[in-house]
Formats: C-alpha cells, structure tokens, sequence
RNA sequence: GCGUCGGUGGCGGAGUGGUCAAUCGCACUUGACUGUAAAUCAAGCACCUACUGGUUACGCAGGUUCGAAUCCUGCCCGGCGCA
C-alpha cells in the first residue's frame, strides 16, 4: 500500500477563540517557521539590497523566489547543478518557490490595463481602457502560459510540467502549483473559466510533482475565484480535496472584500495544513485580516519595494523620507531598535542618503521595512500564544492609523 | 586698447523673426507602489488664477517690425586671441 508522506509538517499550537486564527510551527527540510510568519520576498534568489545573513538577523525564518525570473536568468538548470538554490544563494532556512502564475496576471493583463492585484476602492478607481503602448508579454491558454521574456523578447511555454520542473531544479522546500492570477478587471464569466483552466493544473502540477518522490518537498495548491466568494468557496473545495502539502491563496482582492474572501476559503480549507496568503502584506491591517482569517504566513513586496522608493514602515504609519521635513530631522528612523539599524541611524541621515543617491539607502530603508513586517507577524504570533490578539490589533491599528 | 565669440528659467544647455512661458537633462516638490519588467513610475516646477485666462520674462537701455529670446544701436559683464 502506498500511503503519500507529506513533506509538510504543521501543528498548531493556539488558535484564536472564535475566530480560524491560529499560530503554529511549519516543518520542512531546512527547518521549521513558526507561525504567523512574513516570508521575505527574494525573487531573483536575492532579497534586494540586502545579504542573506542581515535578511536572518532581521528575524525571516523563510524566504520566497520566483520559477519566472530564475528559469529565465540565470536559468534552473544552472541553480541545479550549484547544488539548488539554498547553496546558490547561501540561505539554509526555508526556501518557498512561487510557480510563475503570478506572471501570467503582472505581465499579461496587468501591463496593459495597469491595474494591480489588491485595488481600493470600487469598480471606478480600477477598470481601466488597455493601453496600446504596452502589449502583453504573457498569454494563456489551457496548456500553459506563452511569455514573452522581460529580459531579451524570447518565446517561453510556462506550462504547469514545466513549472514543477523547474521548481524541483531550483530545490525549493515549499513549491506552488502552477495558476492562473486574474485581474480585477476580469467578467465573472472569464473568473470562472480561469478558476477551471487552475483546477485542471493544480491536478496536473500534483501528478507532475508526484512523479519526482521527493519527500523532501512540498507542494501547495493555490486557491482563486478572484472577487467572487461562490467561487472562492467552490476553488477551496476543489484545491482543499486534491492532497496538497498546503495551501496558497492568490488571485486578486478589494480591500473591503478581504476579509470575507480569506474568511470563507478558509474556513473550507483543511484546518491541519498551512495556508500562505500570496502577495499581501503592505499594510498592518492586511496581516490582522489575514491572521484572524486562518492564514499562516505571507509574502509581499511591497516593504523591500517601497523601502527603496523611499516610503518607510514607522509605528506611526509610512513616511516618504524624501519629503523635504525630513532633511533636517535627526530623530531616529524607527522606534523598533530591537536591532542594530534603528538605533543611531536618524531620519535626516536616511534623507541623505536617497538625495544623494547612494546605494546604502536601499539597504538601510529595507532593513527598516523588513524589520516592521517581520516583528509586527511575530508579533502578532506572540498575541495569540497570550491570548490577547484582539488586545494587540486594537492598540497595534489604533496608533498606526493615527486613532487614538 | 583692438579683434572675436558669448550672456536664456536654481544649474547645464536648446531655440536664432510669429506655432516660445520657452525642447531636453539635472536639481527641487508631491504622489503612487500588495505571489517584483520596479534603486521604479507619475504629476508639478516664472507670477496670479474661478485651471479658463491674465501678467511680467531670454544681461541692461533704446530701436526696427503687425509681431523679437531671435534683427539693429549703445552700454554692462565673461571667455579667447593680439597688443
């Protein structure tokens, strides 16, 4: 009899009472997560601006990289032959690899409507005419996703036997089934015919997985349905019953709609397996939503990203360090100095550093940003582990939205 | 002193009779960013403004012309060459 061995250990340690709010510790090959936990992005097997070490010293338990970007450059193969990429990229903690379905949306509808995945407000603020000027570099059809590479113009089939592929090459702990992200701008009816088109990979990224018997990866499905909560419930049952390792929620949201979406997915989903909530994690409130919803661990690049745009994570809200008030101010940066950057670097000398263009601000402002995220999920963890989670948020959202 | 080239918005630098409040960089100001085509992108940047116009502007002062940053005269200032 051949029973699967998951790759995937989790156990939870606490939930939040009433409410599917939990922490819980994850187990893989390279070592646990305890949960919730934000899961720096390194896309291109680098957290930008940053070393590996410093990115560990900050608190990352796990990073997440991209099928996409290293498939393209320098090519899995090559990651492969260095010995995979926790030897590659010198990280021995848990490596997440994301499938490239993302793609699909960010260089395909995305491009030319100019929208993003996570949209405030209604229909209005987000439904766009295609701009002509920027053609779609990525197609899909039921057997894969044709790219057109960012870097050089070439033609690629992302399909979801490549996708595995690809991720077994690269040696990810934690791999994702090859989907398809929509766009907020998509009909109900096309949401629908996506929602099939992932169900159909999901199915066969689990087969192409299997065929590898390597029980030292994990493979999570990933639930769509986009805007749709019927068909967010459907997508649930359907990825929650296939025997994924875990669970990825992606596909697009609104911000008033989050809450419900995370809510009825995961309450379907199987409660003993962990769920990565795909691309969200700029704002607090997104990670209180997410965790209080029954999510265990995120990803986003929106801190490193807006870190080297010059917005920066602050107790009492994002600060643009660019503003011209900030030239003279020699306060410090951050009021979490639990670490070594906070602590005697000042907000004029980060002023400084972007006017003047050098390359320490994207490291001094990512480390800031990283720091905030990583601390403020672990500290929510440690709001649960109390039972005092709500205690947390209310105080934690009130003086960060200036409510107090 | 003579000759010659040149003086344009915070800076650099286009324009050489009308479509010029003046191309373009930089600087500056403010936004945006949510499974990274992102150390990126967008908007603004003389003054007033109901945003629709109006008022001053291209070293200074005159002049020619329907019309000048662009042509002429004088002056001031700078580079270079000759004394």
């Amino acid at each position: 009899m051949l029973v699967y061995m998951s790759a995937i250990d989790f156990k939870i340690q606490h939930k939040i009472e009433g409410k599917l709010g939990r922490a819980g510790t994850i187990t893989t090959a390279h070592g646990e997560i305890q949960t919730p936990a934000f899961i720096p992005v390194g896309t291109k097997a680098t957290i930008k601006a940053l070393l590996p070490e410093t990115v560990v010293s900050l608190g990352a338990q796990a990073e997440l990289s991209n099928t996409y970007h290293l498939y393209l450059q320098p090519g899995d193969e090559l990651v492969r032959d260095a010995g995979g990429l926790h030897k590659f990229m010198n990280w021995d903690k848990p490596i997440f690899t994301d499938s490239g379905g993302f793609q699909a949306f960010s260089l395909g509808s995305a491009l030319v409507q100019k929208v993003s995945k996570f949209q405030i407000g209604g229909e209005e603020n987000y439904r766009k005419s295609d701009d002509e000027k920027a053609p779609k570099k990525a197609t899909v059809s039921e057997e894969g996703v044709i790219f057109f590479s960012h870097i050089d113009g070439s033609k690629h089939l992302l399909s979801p036997e490549k996708s595995i592929e690809i991720q077994h090459n690269l040696g990810g702990d934690i791999i994702f089934a090859f989907d398809e992200c929509t766009s907020p701008n998509d009909s109900v009816e096309y949401l629908r015919e996506a929602m099939g088109r992932t169900h159909r990979w999901a199915e066969r990224s689990l087969t192409a997985h299997q065929s590898y018997n390597n029980v030292e990866v994990g493979l999570f499905g990933i639930v769509q349905g986009g805007n749709d909560f019927d068909m967010r419930k459907e997508s649930a049952e359907y990825i929650g019953g296939l025997g994924f390792d875990g669970f990825g929620i992606g596909g697009s949201f609104t911000k008033e709609d989050l809450n419900k979406a995370l809510f009825v997915v995961n309450e379907i989903l199987p409660e003993d397996k962990p769920r990565h909530l795909l691309g969200i994690g700029s704002e607090p409130v997104d990670f209180f939503i997410g965790v209080e919803n029954g999510c265990d661990t995120f990803d986003c690049v929106a801190p490193t990203r807006e870190a080297r745009n010059g917005t920066i994570y602050t107790l009492d809200g994002k600060i643009s360090i660019t503003n011209s008030k900030y030239i003279n101010d020699l306060t410090p940066l951050s009021e979490w100095c639990d670490f070594f950057a906070g602590i005697t670097y000042t907000r004029a000398y980060l002023s400084h550093l972007f006017r003047s263009k050098e390359i320490l601000a994207s490291t001094l402002a990512t480390i800031i940003n990283l720091r905030f995220v990583i601390k403020l999920v672990d500290d929510i963890r440690g709001s649960i582990l109390e039972d005092r989670f709500e205690e947390f948020k209310g105080e934690f959202l009130a003086r960060y939205y200036g409510k107090i």
